[in-house]
Parts: structure tokens; C-alpha cells; sequence
DNA sequence: GTTAGGG
DNA sequence: CCCTAAC
């Protein structure tokens, strides 16, 4: 008992990360509504973001570079409806930014929700340009006439969009962040596996939103609003030193989105693009098309991979979640959100004193860029830890087809596949820092100059597609581009203005992704990433735009549409490495306390003991581990690579390793006598 | 399902 | 980390 009680103080000792979730009970209540003709999601022309560039410019100069505060978002619901205007007039009007996400692709119990409900007509006509998130089309030129699909057609050239605002902000100048939801409300499959798709606009909206707001807003207080393509900061009413819970642009609902990750939102600054920037985004935007074979039949395969899915470790699973969480689709961009807040708590696990030195930067996106904004906090601890919140990446659009005669419920499964795909292909994210890409993923981040004093504003995340080379017909040439890095007009002209995504079996698309965005070590290891795309040439080339703290990688067609790649390999099906994570000390003091009590032999129960909450540590890791660590212990510190693992732990390590070998060693010369005996006696 | 050990 | 032989 002693023994167990020791341990189990041992184990306390490091409490493995937990990715926060929502409640279950609460993702369950998603109210299914149904959306015939708001099919997918919708895509928010990004053309009033011109307007608002302009807004934000004159708005923001003032608070620039400072952190404006924190939390709050205006929760501005809003919902789109068809209504066209121009693009010009939407220009006018205001911007925003959409993007759908999965939220939970791969939870079973979730359920779909049509956040609109009781829209309020905006008087601009912020000109939201529908179209299913996913199913590409020229949504900036509001040219339509590609896309083929028999919901598409039915937002199709006349589709206009109307915002609106239900509880918005009470302060009508805030840029609000508008999330437009909606899923199917079919079940994918026996597992009642959904998707869903939302569209999350952070609009500014000025004279949108006016009259309709309501101000039971939840932004009650300090609310700060984001605009993903600015990077000012864009000043939002008063910002309070309360930390409203504030929801994200659904009220109760918004929980199962970011529940867990966003229980406080933070604020961010803005700072706003040129005009030009915008145009050139603009263009740039309208030029790629996804396409994805329809395969309907495929759906019983896409049962199977649910199933598949089912049985994934945990730790894959979790990493296909979490990211279906957190990546919020749209055709141009999905966001990913991570609440700072959230994840220092499920981190920590201890409250937090005051926070000081809050470092919160969002800078500019540049073309096919992530907005992220990152921000470093003294915990008050000898290890001050750096806490990023990216708040989306750039995503090329999909283009599907599906015939007329498909049924809705097809469509969205075909999109499902299609942002599936696009998750299973691999991910990689990059780390660029000042310009240049940090590919050492050894390195500390206080080593790479990222903490707290530094380089935060100069920091970008990319996201690279997990395969640079297509090898199959699909890629329209090797011109696949750089990973990482600033696209450049050069870059932008180059691009094929569409490619094609044949989409193949479901099965391939099972592939847990490989981001770290899900990462919440609580050592600091936020920037630990997956290698960098082999190929990449980009690296540690000055990208233009070193300012810009995302930076978005030619996550293009062409790279992504290896995907299909997979259904011709064998090894395709689950069969993705895992991505590495690197134990931490925590986890090695762990290790070797329960080790050093429960010896080397029984992996099972080192595992109960010290890393049952630890889903990514199987009992193999740990005993993996343990043979690493007593192989690291035994050579020259000078030729151990990773993080540094404390001398004291190693010597602790060894001690163990030669006491349970000893140990082992005694058992198995007792048993051999004891055969013996046994022998002797029997005969 | 666990262990142990090579890859 | 993966894979597998051997419990």
C-alpha cells in the first residue's frame, strides 16, 4: 500500500496534457436543423474586406502593436442568406473573413446546428458569397459557372448573402466575428458520425450590423473582435480586465466548437492590409480550384473508415479530432482556434496568478497566409511558457462534383471526403521565425529566440502539405511549390489556376493528421513540429513578409492532390506513422519513478500507473523510452540530442536499469535453482 | 493483450 | 516509433 501510495505521488507529478473538450452532454446538444439550400457552408467575400481594411486602418493606429487585451469576441451570429450584390459594392461595405470548419468530424454524438435562427437583416449587404465552403468556385468573382453541383446550383450565380446579426456587439463598431453554421443533419453513418461544416466570418461591421444587433450580446464587456486578414489591432470598446467567458459566435452551441479550447477568448490586434494586399488576395483567392471526384458509392467505405476510425489508438484519434475541431475549413482558409487560456489551464492544471506580460500579436496574412497570433506569458515559474494561438491557416478550395441527382446528404458526405482528405494527407506545420524557417525541431524555443521578449511578432506557423511530390498523373507538374513560405506574386502567377482532386477511397482518408496542432505539452514543446517538407527549398530563405506572423504555405492543389496517392498504396490504409513526441522530463521523472518502483518488466502497469491519462503513451513507448533513456544515460552527454534530459534523472535511470537488471537477473537464477529443485525432486 | 527486442 | 515473435 505504501508502495502504491508512493507511486502514486510519483505520478501526480506529471499530468499529461489534457486536451480540453467540450463536456460531452454539451456536444451532444447540437440541435440538427436542416439547410437544403445553405448547403455546405458559405463563403464570405472576402471582398468587404476591403472596407474594412480601411476602417480597421484608422481604428487601430492608435492601440498598433499593443496588446489590446484579451477575450472577448463580439459574438455576432449571423447567418447567410442568398442575396447577391457586387463585388465591388460588397467591397464597400465591409470584409469578411470566412471559414468552415469541422468541429467534429469524428465525434460521434455530434450533432449538427444551424446557428441561424433569428437573423437580423443588415443593412449593407455585406456581401457574403455563398457557395459551399468546400466546394470551390470563384466566390470572389462570384463566378459559379464551375461549380456543378446540384446544391451549388442552388446558391448559384444569383446566390447572395446576407448577414445576419443576432446578438451582436453593442458596439456597432466592433468587427464582429460572425459564424455561420450549419451541418447536414445526416448521420454519416451507423456510427453517427457527422459532419459539419460552419463558416465562421469575422466581419467588420460597421454600418452592417447596426441596426439589428442585439444587445444582449454576450460580449457584454470587453470585447475585442478579430479580423484575421488585419493585423492592427483593432481597439473594441473597452477592454476590461474581466475575462468574460465569451462564446464564439454561437451561444450555447459554441461550446461544442470551442468549448474547451476557447472557454476564454483572447484579443487580438489587427493590422490592416493594404487594398492592394487584398486585391492581390483576392485574385489570388478565385484562382485555385479543388476537385473531388464524387464517389458516392464510396460512402460505405467511408462507413468502414469511420469504423476504422473507431479503432484508431487513441491518440490518433484524438489528433484527428482535435484537429477536425480546430481547423475551420473554408475554401480559401480555415482557422484554427486554441484558446490560450484553455490550454494553459488543461496544462497546468493550476490556476493562474495574474498574467503579466501578455504577449498577443496577429499579423497580417499574407496571401494563402494563418493568421496566428501568439502570445508568451509569465507563468510565474522558473519555465515561462510561450502559448500560440493560431488563429487560422490558409487552405486551397475544394472543388467538388457531385451530379444533380444527388441528394444533399451526398453532397455533404462528398465534402466530408474531401476535407477528410485534406486532413489525411498529412500536414505538416512549419515554424518560420523572422523570416526564416526554423527547422531544427530540437531546438528550445528560448534557443530559437522565441519566448516571451522575442520574435513573437515576427513569428509564423505554415502549413505544408505532408507530400511534396505528386506522383501520380494528378500533379499537374513538379512545379510544386516551395513549402513554406510567403507566396509571391511570382509564386501566385505560377500556380495552375485549378487542379484537380481525385478523391479515392474513404479509407485513405482515415490518416490522422499530422499538425501538432492539437500539441499541449506542457513543456514548452508548442513548437516542437513535424519535420519540414523534405523538399522544401524555401528554407531558411528570408520570407518577404517576415512580419507576418502566419504565413501560409502553397498548401495547394497540386501538393495536396496526392491524396489519392494513398489508395494505391498498401500501406494506406491506417497506417500513417505516428507523429513523434518527445517525452518530456516530466514524463521521463515520471517514467522512471514508476520504474524505479515497479520495475522494467511490467510495462503494463508502468503505463497504469504513471501515463493512464497519457493516451499518446502506449506501454511500448514507455518501454521504448526506457530503453532510450538507458542508452542516452550511458553515453557522453555531448552526443545526446534532444532535449537535455537532467543528469539526475539519467543517473536515477542507470541505477534503475542495473537494480532491475540485477534483479531480474536473481529472479531468473532463483528460478533455475528452483527448476532445478524441482527436476532433482521429480526425478 | 503483454513483453522483449530488432529495425 | 514500428513491427513481431513469443508468451
Amino acid at each position: 500500500m505504501v508502495l502504491k501510495k508512493r507511486l502514486n505521488f510519483g505520478f501526480s507529478g506529471y499530468q499529461i496534457p489534457v486536451i480540453p473538450k467540450a463536456p460531452r452532454s454539451a456536444r451532444k446538444r447540437r440541435p440538427c436543423k436542416k439547410l437544403d439550400d445553405q448547403i455546405c457552408a458559405f463563403e464570405l467575400l472576402a471582398a468587404v474586406a476591403g472596407k474594412l481594411l480601411l476602417e480597421s486602418e484608422s481604428s487601430a493606429s492608435s492601440n498598433a502593436g499593443a496588446p489590446v487585451g484579451k477575450d472577448e469576441f463580439a459574438d455576432c451570429r449571423a447567418t447567410i442568406k442568398r442575396e447577391q450584390m457586387e463585388d465591388d459594392k460588397a467591397l464597400d461595405q465591409g470584409s469578411c473573413v470566412e471559414s468552415a470548419y469541422i468541429p467534429e468530424a469524428a465525434d460521434q454524438e455530434q450533432n449538427f446546428k444551424n446557428v441561424s435562427s433569428k437573423p437580423y437583416h443588415t443593412e449593407n449587404k455585406s456581401f457574403l458569397e455563398s457557395a459551399s465552403t468546400i466546394i470551390g468556385s470563384n466566390s470572389l468573382t462570384n463566378d459559379w459557372s464551375e461549380v456543378k453541383t446540384e446544391s451549388c446550383k442552388e446558391v448559384n450565380a444569383d446566390a447572395k448573402l446576407q448577414i445576419k446579426v443576432e446578438g451582436g456587439s453593442p458596439y456597432l463598431d466592433d468587427p464582429c466575428d460572425i459564424r455561420i453554421m450549419e451541418g447536414t443533419q445526416k448521420q454519416l453513418d451507423d456510427d453517427s458520425k457527422q459532419t459539419e461544416l460552419s463558416v465562421a466570418n469575422a466581419c467588420s461591421v460597421k454600418a452592417p450590423i447596426e441596426k439589428n444587433v442585439n444587445n444582449s450580446a454576450l460580449i457584454n464587456s470587453d470585447s475585442s473582435v478579430q479580423l484575421p486578414l488585419y493585423r492592427d489591432p483593432i481597439p473594441c470598446a473597452s477592454f476590461v480586465k474581466s475575462r468574460n467567458h465569451v462564446k464564439l459566435g454561437v451561444r450555447d452551441d459554441d461550446d461544442n466548437y470551442f468549448g474547451g479550447y476557447r472557454r476564454s477568448t483572447k484579443i487580438r490586434t489587427f493590422k490592416p492590409t493594404s487594398h492592394i494586399a487584398y486585391r492581390r488576395i483576392r485574385k489570388m483567392l478565385t484562382s485555385r480550384h479543388w476537385k473531388v471526384a464524387p464517389k458516392l458509392k464510396d460512402y460505405d467505405g467511408m462507413k468502414s473508415f469511420y469504423r476504422k476510425r473507431k479503432n484508431m489508438r487513441g491518440d490518433e484519434r484524438r489528433r484527428l479530432e482535435i484537429l477536425s475541431k480546430r481547423m475551420k475549413f473554408c475554401h480559401h482558409s480555415f482557422a484554427v482556434a486554441y484558446d490560450q487560456e484553455a490550454s494553459c489551464e488543461s496544462i497546468s492544471n493550476k490556476p493562474e496568478k495574474g498574467i503579466k506580460g501578455d504577449i498577443i500579436t496577429s499579423l497580417a496574412v499574407p496571401p494563402k497566409g494563418a493568421v496566428v497570433s501568439a502570445s508568451v506569458r509569465n507563468h510565474h515559474q522558473k519555465d515561462p511558457k510561450v502559448k500560440f494561438s493560431i488563429k487560422s491557416f490558409k487552405v486551397p478550395e475544394l472543388y467538388i462534383e457531385v451530379p444533380e441527382t444527388e441528394t444533399v446528404g451526398s453532397l455533404k458526405r462528398t465534402v466530408m471526403e474531401a476535407v477528410t482528405a485534406i486532413l489525411g494527407s498529412g500536414l505538416r506545420v512549419g515554424v518560420v521565425l523572422q523570416g526564416k524557417k526554423v527547422r531544427d525541431d530540437n531546438r528550445t524555443l528560448q534557443q530559437v529566440g522565441i519566448s516571451q521578449n522575442g520574435n513573437l511578432d515576427t513569428l509564423g506557423f505554415t502549413l505544408e502539405p505532408g507530400f511534396t511530390k505528386v506522383p501520380l498523373s494528378l500533379s499537374p507538374k513538379d512545379d510544386t511549390p516551395a513549402s513554406a513560405s510567403y507566396i509571391t506574386d511570382q509564386e501566385l502567377s505560377r500556380h495552375p489556376p485549378s487542379a484537380i482532386l481525385g478523391l479515392g477511397p474513404p479509407s485513405a482518408l482515415s490518416y490522422p493528421p499530422k499538425t501538432k496542432l492539437d500539441k499541449h505539452d506542457e513543456n514548452n514543446h508548442e513548437l516542437e513540429m513535424l519535420p519540414m517538407n523534405p523538399i522544401d527549398q524555401s528554407a531558411d530563405e528570408a520570407v518577404p513578409d517576415s512580419k507576418a506572423l502566419a504565413v501560409v504555405p502553397p498548401v495547394n492543389a497540386e501538393a495536396l492532390a496526392v491524396v489519392p496517392v494513398y489508395h494505391k498504396n498498401k500501406h494506406s490504409e491506417l497506417s500513417q506513422r505516428r507523429t513523434r513526441r518527445p517525452f518530456s522530463v516530466a514524463e521521463v521523472e515520471a517514467l522512471v519513478e514508476a520504474v524505479e518502483q515497479l520495475g522494467t518488466g511490467r510495462w503494463r502497469d508502468v503505463k497504469t500507473r504513471a501515463f493512464d491519462n497519457a493516451d499518446h503513451r502506449t506501454y511500448v513507448d514507455l518501454k521504448d523510452k526506457w530503453k532510450t533513456l538507458v542508452h542516452t544515460a550511458s553515453i557522453a552527454s555531448q552526443q545526446r540530442r534532444g532535449e537535455p534530459v537532467p543528469q539526475e534523472l539519467l543517473d536515477r535511470v542507470l541505477a534503475a536499469h542495473a537494480y532491475w537488471s540485477q534483479h531480474q537477473a536473481k529472479q531468473h537464477a532463483k528460478q533455475l535453482v528452483d527448476a532445478r529443485v524441482q527436476n532433482n525432486v521429480a526425478t
